[in-house]
RNA sequence: GCCGACGUGGUCUAACGGGCAAAGCCACUGGUCUUAGAAACCAGUUAUUGCGAGUUCGAAUCUCGCCGUCGGUACCA
């Protein structure tokens, strides 16, 4: 041990031990209990960035933490290699997807390293590998057989830009997920899996989950799958033998429907057109060109209609009504028909508003009295969209809608004109991907046999070694004739393979479940050792993957379920979703006349070429940039192109590893946003000096061996330290368990703050007083483990004399003693009506009446209380007394 | 527009399911040391907990309204 804290020496050093000792490799232990670390897998873009950082900090803290509570832990790493920034490098550069992807993992591998996270590198997963793929491919053959994989030709999301389609939840919002570009609709055949089977599974199996994920991915996710009771009706098209399907709701207000309104792209408007006027074949051509146009997302679209001409009648009521075509009933949705019920439907409403269409109330508050029902219909300015009782419903009249929903659909059910349904926003993920780097699809396509899955053991179907053409709307395997041409699994006869991959999401529905057994070649892995290691018990990542990977992941263990591979239901009990990595921005405003709100374009500037001025108190009270020109500033998600990114490595040149990692931990809470700053990342930095330094002025006295025997009598100073050693391991224990992981962070400090005040040089120590700094010493540096494990490898390495690591040294989280952890004596608080007045001390253990009457005997408390009557007095144990007067 | 979360010193943040508002990092001020600076050490400044009301003996914490910030979402019948 150098006197100086040299962070370079020392991280280097215990990686080295750490790699050549297997520190973390974890194996099946049966005596042990099991605790599996998961984050989520990076993609090798070719430069970890701190959100990464963060990401794995946070993960490596936990880990180290169970490891220390005794815990056997499974934590590792992989990466999603399939994808398309390989791919475009390819194209851009002419290099081979395969060799791009495997340098930059060559590199951040070492980035990762770097920074001493805990990994059993053995288990890396690499999802562009053949060994890996081939389990994609396995599993989509399984799910052909169970009919849960198949092909479609349809409207599918394009994107211009990326020249692929994507799944709904990868274009939700019809803007792509990778590039931000708005998308479009395509007509094209590809493979879905039918995650809508388990839609149902996928919301009802929430309940084991809600515990340890957060609300707001879980309602997101809810939202997504959009689950709604209701029921089909069918409305007789008047003259003609046709019918209209609709899905409703609120079948208890059929009686308010004023027209039925298909979507422009109905079958029935289709079926019809011969015999629409002009005017309305004109007004549904508008409505399709609409649509089409890329739609500004913030805009609210007025709505648009046109009344066909086509009568239909009311099922319920015998009614007729027209049928109209308007813009804002969708397709994709129910039947792509409704009945419209202003009275009770906000958009009802508003399109027979604008279209003066009769408004018809059919749905009472509940306490209104039947006379004043007819005032209300005239009096009705917004639709009443909540339940209630029914009137001017015939014979349901009177009844609530509760109890009308369900007889209505009933009675529907009976004249076979409806039936309750439940219907969905959920879609089958599509998953065909007209791009190169991606696992192929399995299939072959045979002239005379048709659609014929591939051999299991014929898998993988490999990629090619060399990328073929660039991507132009059409798979760069189409191409390949090598690759394409084969011969049908089942006749032998020329055949022709599917040449669209796979959605790489396919890769991250399973990765974590490879690493536990990632030499399997027969299996994606061993149901067995599945049994030991999963479900994950702590999930960490960012919350943007909610309805994309989440969602997915969920699905694909229900169908590993399905088949055999895993018994539950849930494949990660506790999810963690971490904030993003901030930092200033500098940037000048250039007025915009397009915008009518006046939002400005921003030219953004890198901090480092921005002079910034800040008052006494450190805010910026002016920024200019080279030029001298005044720029604005702002907080913003770190990008290249804002300029406020902050590159890993120089942080960790800088600072070191440990400094770097334990800033991102405590700068802020886990799931909020985290604005980097430098200076802070010194202050952690100093923190660990600190500590470094009290280690090496008393390694001599505190090394080596100590018994727990010898020691009986401790000075006050001592026992004080003891006592907040004890606490603080408390709190450090409690807020681990609560995934805080700041909080700890500022009780080391505090902790060191605490052995830095107890004024004892070790040259004069007597035995007591090293026995508490020796346990201070031994706990602070044991619970730094989480967040500066090179930095405690190394202090505990000269407690113990030897440098075989704490985990190999049995080293364990330290265990608090109540008993040692109280306080003899505290201060309590004395209230005169809720205002502070005065303290008294008291022993923690001193009851109610000794409080109180500590209290009233307090001198400061009888100034107040003098000549006034007590009315009562209430008394906290622990905690104050408050005594109310009056007069 | 709708839904949700959050507003605590200059800043980031603590404070268990009402009970002394500040524990920690940073920033700032002064000092010791030093040729000077940095580092280190010591000492210190900084609040009507966004605003307004309610419940309560007592509210940062619970309830309601408003303002603001940030996310999510878009006619899902």
């Amino acid at each position: 041990m150098e006197e100086k804290y040299f962070a370079e020496a020392i991280e280097e050093k215990w990686q080295k031990i750490w790699a050549e000792k297997g520190t973390f490799h974890a194996e099946i232990n049966d005596s042990k209990p099991k605790f599996y670390a998961l984050e989520m897998l990076p993609y090798p873009s070719g430069n970890l960035h701190m959100g990464h950082v963060r990401n794995y900090s946070i993960g490596d803290a936990l880990a180290w933490y169970k490891r220390l509570k005794g815990f056997n832990v499974m934590h590792p790493i992989g990466w999603d290699s399939f994808g398309q920034p390989a791919e475009q490098a390819a194209i851009k550069r002419g290099v081979n997807p395969r060799d791009w992807t495997e340098s930059n993992i060559a590199h951040m591998n070492g980035q990762l390293q770097r920074l001493g996270l805990s990994y059993d590198w053995r288990r890396q997963m690499f999802a562009h590998r053949p060994d890996y793929y081939k389990f994609d491919q396995w599993f989509f053959l399984k799910m052909y057989e169970m009919g849960l994989a198949y092909k479609k030709a349809t409207q599918v999301n394009w994107c211009d830009t990326c020249q692929t389609t994507l799944s709904n939840e990868q274009a939700s919002g019809g803007i792509c997920w990778r590039c931000g570009n708005p998308t479009t609709k395509k007509e094209i055949e590809q493979w879905f899996l039918r995650i809508t089977q388990y839609a149902d599974q996928l919301l009802d199996d929430m309940a084991e989950i809600e515990a340890g994920w957060a609300e707001k991915v879980l309602k997101r996710q809810r939202d997504w799958i959009g689950r709604s009771t209701g029921a089909f009706v069918e409305f007789k098209v008047q003259h003609s033998d046709e019918k209209i399907r609709v899905f409703t709701t609120r079948i208890d207000t059929i009686y308010g429907a004023n027209c039925i309104v298909v979507a422009a792209e109905h079958p029935f408007i289709e079926a019809n057109s011969d015999k629409l006027s002009s005017e309305v074949l004109a007004k549904i051509a508008e409505i399709k060109a609409e649509k089409a146009k890329a739609t500004d997302h913030e805009a609210e679209v007025e709505k648009d209609g046109i009344d066909t001409g086509f009568k239909a009648i009311n099922p319920f009521s015998g009614e007729e009504i027209p049928i109209w075509v308007a813009n804002y009933v969708l397709i994709e949705y129910g039947t792509g028909a409704v009945m419209s019920v202003p009275a009770h439907d906000e958009r009802d409403f508003e399109f027979a508003k604008k279209y003066d269409l009769p408004i018809r109330q059919v749905i009472s508050e509940p306490h209104m009295e039947h006379a004043h029902h007819t005032m209300q219909v005239l009096a009705l300015e917004q639709a009443f969209s909540d339940y209630g009782v029914l009137v001017h419903s015939d014979y349901w009249n009177g009844k609530t809608s509760e109890v009308a929903k369900k007889e209505m659909t009933e009675w529907a059910e009976k004249h076979r004109f409806g039936e309750a349904a439940t219907t969905y926003r959920l879609r089958d993920w599509g998953i065909s991907r007209q791009r190169f780097w991606g696992a192929p699809i399995p299939i072959v396509y045979c002239e005379k046999c048709g659609t014929v899955p591939v051999k299991y053991e014929n898998l993988p179907v490999e990629l090619p070694q060399d990328m073929i053409t660039e991507g132009t709307g059409t798979s760069p395997l189409d191409n390949d004739k090598d690759f394409v041409n084969t011969t049908c699994p089942n006749c032998g006869e020329p055949a022709k393979r599917e040449t669209d991959t796979m959605d790489t999401f396919v890769d991250s529905c399973w990765y974590y479940f490879r690493y536990i057994d990632n030499q399997n070649s027969e299996m994606p892995f061993d149901p067995k050792i599945a049994e030991y290691w999963t479900p994950v018990d702590q999930y960490i990542g960012g919350d943007d993957h909610a309805v994309m990977h989440l969602i997915y992941t969920r699905f694909w263990s229900k169908v590993m379920r399905d088949i055999g591979l895993v018994k539950f239901n849930e494949p990660v009990k506790r999810l963690l979703t971490q904030g993003m990595v901030i930092g200033e921005t500098f940037f000048d405003e250039i007025p915009n006349p397009d915008d009518a709100d006046g939002k400005g374009k921003r030219v953004y500037f890198p901090p480092n070429q921005v002079s910034v001025k800040r008052d006494e108190k450190g805010r910026i009270i002016s920024a200019e940039n080279a030029e001298g020109k005044q720029l604005k500033s702002a907080i913003e998600r770190m990008s290249k192109s804002k300029g406020n990114g902050v590159d890993p490595d120089e942080m960790v040149e800088i600072y070191g590893a440990d400094a770097a990692r334990m800033f991102v931990l405590f700068a802020a809470p886990a799931e909020n946003e985290l604005v980097w700053k430098e200076e802070g990342v010194e202050g952690t930095k100093r923190f660990l000096q600190r500590v470094w330094r009290f280690v090496w002025r008393w390694k001599s006295v505190i090394s080596g061996q100590w018994s727990t025997s010898m020691v009986h009598e401790f000075s006050a100073e001592a026992k004080k330290l003891r006592r907040k050693t004890h606490q603080t391991i408390q709190r450090i224990q409690d807020n681990f368990e609560s995934l805080q992981f700041n909080t700890p962070v500022a009780a080391l400090m505090e902790l060191s703050n605490a052995i830095h005040e107890f004024k004892v040089e070790p040259e004069t120590a007597n035995e007591s007083d090293i026995y508490a700094i020796r346990e201070a010493v031994e706990s602070l540096v044991l619970m730094l483990a989480p967040f500066a494990p090179h930095t405690a490898e190394e202090l505990y390495s000269q407690l113990v004399g030897n440098e075989n690591g704490i985990l190999a040294n049995g080293g364990q989280f330290p265990e608090f003693s109540a008993e040692l952890a109280k306080e003899d004596e505290i201060e309590i608080p004395v209230q005169i009506n809720g205002k502070l007045r005065s303290k008294v001390l008291a022993s923690p253990e001193a009851d109610n009446k000794t409080l109180e009457t500590l209290a009233l005997a307090d001198s400061k408390v009888k100034e107040y209380t003098d000549g006034k009557e007590i009315v009562k007095v209430i008394v906290v144990p622990k905690r104050l007394v408050n005594i109310v007067v009056k007069g």
